[in-house]
DNA sequence: TTGTACGCGTTATCAC
DNA sequence: GTGATAACGCGTACAA
């Protein structure tokens, strides 16, 4: 207690009076141990509020119960479900998480991940901010590695992702369908390859339909240029990649006076809450969050236990959920 | 490499010819060390892939550089965006961050808490879920701690939170010279702190004016009970508490055919971004998370420095923006 | 610059 | 079968 942090599993073996190693099998259960020796080890611990040093007990042992998870931006709600998914999933199994976040800064990426190694975590759960990742990952084929969300550019990893390109080709499919002649798509960056997946998949759905592509950094929410375009030519129907545009252009539409499902079709790729309770509801892509970190853990599971096959890569379906934003009656209303 | 995981430091400093303690000096620059020595060390460091394992430098050293934190739901993006402010500020000072969530449950909560302390983290910041925190708190007062958000009902420890009481007040303080006769506040349990202070204050503030209080769950959004009461009888106000029964309450609304702004006052405690952006946009109280953070951060700082003195408590003040959907205008529309 | 005791819990080995 | 003893994991601290 003078020294270190607390009462050590020796304070506890002298106040039961038994050995260390006894004290060590009472709390783990490995060795059977008398009941009595038991209770007198139990007490001890209790009257000392003794607490086992995890970093000391996987020291010595090897294993280690804890995982990294890297994500681009905690403060994005859909990171932050997929952290708070995974938390769940990972302490059902009695480990720990190292949450880091990357800024969406791939020198801060590559920092971190040097960094959270220091914890010998038994795995890691990557979600890259760039298709970069491998020239930035340490070689430690050791370390069990599953890669979410947006995918790198070396396919050499477990990988888990939405299947980006099929559900936003429904929602540009369903556009044309409820008779929009045009479209505008609205996404952070094509460097990203969530978006570059959602863009090609909108390019392929849109046929004949004319459809452009306006990038829009991740700070400059609302540029002047996305202004200008909607208001000189507002296109019949305005699609956004991701939950920072979908919040950008939603505002922009609202200053210009342009009613979203009314005066132009609005849709989302990924759905908040918000989005269903708005009047009219906006369509939108609901990514199954919950389903990804479901995944990506089962797959980190499986390298953790040991096993050494090809990467694999698993895609999610998304649910489009067709609302009030995008239906022809409201788009028609907006003719003449 | 056979055992364990990774090279370790006697590895570099045989492939360095160097002993292990000056690898040690050469990695952490405690010592002068050559400066042909110091390459060969950070060449050897280089060619092996050699990462320090922080469990066994802290264990020896007796510094943690961790920081634990538990927040009662992740997805909850007040919460989320608490840790990744904080995880930030943390980072600057060279610490890393274990997150953990209760999961709204107090058994949880205490089972977390012990948990945590496991990785002897250099100190804990806590957002509790309810008031007992105090009960449930390891006797440890040798672990620094910072409670924030929600205030437990023993005030010994350091405290930070947002001065809910003032703020609701303000906000129905506007709803009465609004014109608004009376109001119906919602919110999740009156079981928590913030909830209960913010309903103090909006009483405080109501004066003459008729104002009730429905309490909502965590989770039966949109209870029958609560649409019942709005359709027989509405009031001319609706003021929800938090961001829960802000998105239940939104869509109550526009489900019954009310109109927030038009036919209702609407008012939230918690903004959201999407907030401003709807119309009419919402009024909404302004939490300073970030704020927040870096006040528990810096009292959390000086603890760990040794500061012994007695627990200090801080308030911050929140920011009122007063929008569409409470301007008098909007609610006189409503009259007959 | 180096040898080595040390932090603390686990585990293998050994004695009763 | 039960419990004790001691080596060990790895990086740091301090004396040499």
């Amino acid at each position: 207690m003078v020294k270190g942090s607390g009462p050590s599993i020796r304070s506890v073996a002298a106040l039961a009076g038994v050995s260390i190693a006894t004290v060590s099998n009472v709390l783990n259960g490995k060795a059977s141990v008398a009941p009595d020796i038991a209770a007198r080890v139990h007490a001890a611990v209790e009257r000392l509020g003794y607490v086992r040093d995890s970093r000391a007990a996987r020291l010595r042992s090897g294993n280690s119960r804890l995982i990294g998870v890297i994500v681009p931006d905690l403060t994005n709600p859909m990171f932050a479900a997929f952290v708070s998914a995974l938390e769940h999933l990972v302490r059902r199994e009695d480990y720990d998480l190292v949450v880091v976040s990357s800024a969406n800064d791939p020198a801060e990426e590559a920092e971190r991940l040097r960094r959270i190694r220091e914890w010998r975590p038994a795995g890691l759960i990557v979600l890259p901010c760039d298709g970069a990742l491998a020239e930035r990952l340490p070689p430690c084929p050791a370390l069990p590695l599953v890669v979410a969300d947006r995918i790198p550019d070396a396919r050499r990893f477990d990988l888990v992702a939405v299947d980006n390109a099929a559900s936003s080709g429904a929602v540009v499919r369903h556009l044309r369908e409820q008779g929009a002649a045009d479209c505008l798509v609205v996404g952070t960056s094509l460097g990203i390859s969530t978006i570059r997946e959602r863009w090609e998949g909108a390019v392929a759905a849109a046929g004949t339909m004319p459809i452009a592509f306006v990038p829009v950094g991740f700070e400059d929410h609302a540029p002047p240029a996305l202004a200008e375009r909607l208001r000189t030519a507002p296109p019949q129907a305005v699609f956004c990649l991701d939950h920072e545009t979908t919040l950008a252009v939603y505002g922009l539409l609202r200053d210009l006076g342009l009613r979203a499902g009314a005066d132009v079709a609005f849709a989302s790729f990924d759905e908040k809450e918000w989005m269903r309770l708005v009047a009219p509801a906006v369509t939108a892509v609901r990514q199954p969050v919950e389903e990804m970190a479901d995944c990506a853990w089962t797959m980190l599971g499986r390298r953790i236990a040991g096993d050494e096959g090809p990467p694999r890569t698993r895609r999610l379906r998304c649910a489009v959920n067709f609302r009030g934003s995008t239906q022809r009656a409201a788009s028609e209303r907006a003719l003449p």
